[in-house]
DNA sequence: TTAAAAAGTGTTATAATATAACATATCAAA
DNA sequence: TTTGATATGTTATATTATAACACTTTTTAA
């Protein structure tokens, strides 16, 4: 079966559900309190349900955040690279399109005699909807 | 006083000397272990420690990896943006020299109406040893 | 030079993140 | 329909990191 159309057990689909419902990347414990009421009890379920996800590339795990959050494209074919641009201001994140990026890390790692496989890129900033508030603000705020 | 002159003290020495020492990333608690004899005996004076050298630059950490490496420039200036080329098979760590990436991300991320401030950036693949290596394994282990 | 401020230390306790181990259950393929 | 793979529920525990507090050292600048 194609991982794409795999079909999620209760508990993933729970898991999944809740991030997908998220507008910023949730931590494990974070989901674990809001799902206790679907009958998920402990860390380990929760855990387990992500491995599959992320596996399956339903969802990416944000490392720099200890974070989780679905993928947001339509049938994310694998778990292997990921690339975020987290705000720094409001704490959303949504990934990067990055479709020449694997070729220019290869490019860029063979450079240094390095055979690229995958990556995880974050890039740190702020967000289009933070850079108009930031301005608003500026102007009410006074 | 500038951050690239700044004094360390015997704590702060004492980790990064190891760290310069050592040819993997090394994690936060084997760091304690290993510096047990020189008086560090609880995991938050290695935390501090690790804090300040990062905060000057002279130490970054591997999120992915909850593991942390000596820098290997001259004079990093800054704590901002990293990029690390990972090998899967010996677990040894290099930095990739990220003259252009910063420009490269900051246009990437401006396609995506998202104010560039830093990256992380963590390229997984296999050395150059390593490829030798794993060439030669094949014909010795007949 | 010396007092005030800033930075670092040592220590105990605990928070936050994640996995081990094991018995049982469910599901899919031969 | 049984067998092998995958998932579950549960308890316990490992791993990673920080809070809080009393104290010391270093730096700054009056």
């Amino acid at each position: 079966m194609a991982l794409s159309a795999e079909k999620l057990t209760n508990n993933q689909q729970t898991v999944l559900d809740l991030l997908e419902k998220s507008k910023e990347p949730l931590k494990a414990y974070a989901i674990l309190f809001d799902i206790q009421k679907k009958g998920i009890k402990a860390p380990l379920q929760v855990y387990r349900a992500l491995d599959k996800l992320i596996e399956i590339g339903k969802v990416h795990k944000i490392e720099s955040k200890n974070s989780y959050m679905a993928c947001e494209h339509k049938n994310c074919n694998s778990s292997t690279s990921t690339s975020f641009l987290i705000c720094e201001t409001c704490d959303q994140v949504s990934e990067l399109t990055q479709k020449n990026l694997p070729s220019y890390f290869a490019k860029q790692s063979e450079q240094a005699d390095f055979k690229y496989a995958k990556h995880n890129l974050e890039i740190y900033g702020v967000c289009k909807d933070c850079s108009k508030s930031l301005v608003v603000g500026d102007k009410i705020d006074h």
